[in-house]
DNA sequence: TGCCAATCTCTTGATGTCAAGATAACTATT
DNA sequence: AATAGTTATCTTGACATCAAGAGATTGGCA
């Protein structure tokens, strides 16, 4: 089921501790969800520390991520950026705030529905991002830099396989519907 | 490079964004890192759903499944738990805080070395673990199931290939460097 | 037209986390 | 012994996040 060719990782140990307090436990899908979640928190070290050079904040990043992403004018609600981010309307009130105080986005309220704000990326807000996208996409591939090309489509094949199997399909603009297992 | 065989997922279309908004920049890292991250998001929705069962937090069941990993008397001093879990030294104390006062661990002075402390698994910790353990192994499983066994070695061999390359080796007892690149 | 339900943003209070440092206990060297 | 450095745990203050709900605005329907 594993292959024997790659040396042992954290999660193997893990496995093999179960399999010596546990044997009669069927632990193997910690193979899987354990060390992608395993993975994700070391990788995030690995990406704030190059964020860390821009004076900038992993969240920071990514709300201007998503406003340069969405197109010109580089706008968009507050409730898109939840949807978009995966994180309640709180947080990017919260988040919003605190990139205004620091004058990379700016909020003005919509004419036509005054409900609506629009979030916009200032000129400093550009310039602070897209240098620390050049940073950090060559942070990416320095990490991945040590796979090899097989390694990496086999990773991009059946980590989709995997968000195909957690319903993540490409019109799921990030929400994410909590405690409602479909 | 990448296969169109399987269904387009969300990163998929945050790819395509950028290959419109930014076609000058490579940003094919992000469909692996990217990947990872997200899916470590909406994996832990649908495990926090099962732990809620059993009222438990993630980082309950985490640090009661280290202490019993851990094996007989089933106690680690908090140190130890800092590691296992890539937490820092304040968070441990406050996770063993809590527990206690539900009376699933017991702390324990140690008699030779007056600094060391021993976190204990009460015989209710460990009925609300085992109990919760086999839930939610039952849940990875479920959400593994739409995955075929090619797919799923593909994911173990390929993650562990991303250990590696992340230096997470199988003696890497959880401790996590910050900020200290190489 | 007037009202009710829906929509959108923001507020509040609680919580888990970290960074930095305080406190206590041990060890080695003199 | 005495002291300095090391180790282990805990404390403090700041902060990002969430859940729940408040406040404001809009749109549909009587």
């Amino acid at each position: 089921m594993t292959s024997e060719t790659d040396k042992p990782d954290a999660v193997d140990g893990y496995l093999a501790q179960w399999a010596t307090e546990r044997p009669d436990l069927d632990v193997s899908p910690m193979a899987i969800i354990g060390r992608v979640s395993r993975l994700a928190a070391l990788l995030q070290v690995r990406l704030d520390a190059v964020f860390a050079e821009y004076d900038l904040q992993a969240w920071e990043f990514d709300v201007m991520a998503t406003l340069v992403r969405a197109g010109s004018p580089h706008e968009l609600s507050p409730g898109s950026l939840d949807r978009s981010m995966m994180i309640t309307s709180g947080t990017t009130t919260h988040r919003i705030t605190k990139l205004e105080q620091r004058g990379f986005v700016t909020r003005r309220r919509d004419e036509d529905d005054k409900r609506v704000v629009h979030v916009m990326l200032t000129d400093a807000g550009r310039m602070v991002f897209d240098a620390a996208q050049v940073a950090h996409l060559e942070n990416e591939r320095r990490i991945l830099e040590p796979l090899s090309e097989q390694h990496r489509a086999m990773l991009v094949n059946s980590l989709r396989a995997l968000s195909g199997a957690l319903g993540d399909d490409s019109d799921a603009t990030g929400a994410v519907q909590k405690h409602k297992s479909a």
